[in-house]
DNA sequence: TCTATTAGTTTCGTTTCGATACTATATGAC
DNA sequence: GTCATATAGTATCGAAACGAAACTAATAGA
């Protein structure tokens, strides 16, 4: 068997096992492993980033699925909805302070020891081979990255050292920066890099 | 956001991409994404790891709801079961020609493009690091690792080269070692190494 | 103003899922 | 041997998650 195909199959397993984990702890709180995983979206992702479209194009499943997640998410009081200001369509999405309380408890405690017992230098080179696959999965098949603003090519800085998209104009706080998006795209042109 | 975190995204991320890939594939064979999933496990795995329970394990759903998705393939001649011999309780699943026809064409070749424009040493060393990974998440959460035997310590071979597995004691041949195992557990003791 | 597009919702029928109870075989104690 | 226990797999049932398609509402562009 060649290396990329077994590098696929670790992925794959990797992420089998990360499915596997939240559903276990998805059953404490008494949701579906999807809810789960949105609240986690929610957690990681920016002011863009936040809508029931940008949820759906993450997780990978159709609008209407994750409309009524997302009803279901509101009614148990776990997240809040609110309207855009500039476009009455668009719906941002936010954790509430309970439903922010359940994601803070991940990833889950034994999977942070494992990683710890890495090597340090290995995982951040292995962070970056899958970077760089996602930029080429992001070439080929056009996959959104979902990466943070602070490897896009939309970043930008001013010489006073402060930050905005350049895509959206909108000014960016440092810890944005380590924020998901969904209209990451690869490429840091004038900006920082990551670490 | 700290080193291994950021792992965790992109692992979780690569492996919704996984799903969403599938899950385009399976629509065109009128399958569902599950479905499609256990066929690539049974090309994938060994011998001893073809049972309705392995593939629950793998998978991650329960064994009442794979014996449905089983019979379903089963109807549709994609897999064919046969009894075990010497523990009659047992079922081996194995794929048809027409399901490994299915089964050959993925991984998708726009992953396998994309994995091609990835240096070959970077490649490795990730994946090495991902079986790492694997090895410890095994040994804090008892996850099964699901490797080839080639990386497994129950592997041995005699002085005439010939591999056999230490724990069921069946003879291996060349191509076995590079399938994925239910009983694999880490560390190649007097074995060959991968590559 | 008209048309096309986009974000999100609703509805409906199908499928999938987990839980539970069940059968059949195997194992181990005695 | 016999009986209790464990294990592999199946069957059944109700709840839910899902995709598809039709729909509303807001925006964008001609």
């Amino acid at each position: 068997m060649d290396e990329p195909e077994l590098l696929i199959d670790l992925l794959e397993h990797i992420g089998l096992l990360l499915r596997t984990e939240r559903r276990r702890q998805s059953a404490t709180h008494r949701l579906s492993e999807v809810h789960l995983a949105i609240l986690d979206y929610l957690a990681h992702c920016n002011r863009f980033s936040n809508t029931p479209l940008a949820v759906s194009t993450y997780l990978g499943i159709t609008k209407g699925t994750i409309s009524q997640s997302i009803k279901l998410l509101e009614s148990k009081g776990l997240i809040k909805k609110e309207t855009d200001k500039d476009d009455r369509r668009v719906i941002h999405l936010s954790l509430t302070r309970k439903g922010s309380a359940i994601t803070r408890s991940r990833p889950a405690a034994n999977w942070r020891k494992a990683l710890q017992r890495l090597d340090n230098d290995d995982l951040r080179h292995a962070t970056q081979v899958l970077r760089q696959l996602l930029d080429q999965l992001q070439k080929e098949n056009g996959y959104k990255t979902f990466m943070q603003c602070r490897s896009c090519r939309h970043l930008l800085a001013n010489e006073a050292g402060a930050y905005r998209c350049g895509l959206t104009q909108q000014p960016l706080k440092p810890r944005d920066l380590g924020k998901i998006c969904v209209e990451h795209e690869p490429g840091s042109p004038g900006a920082a890099e990551s670490g």
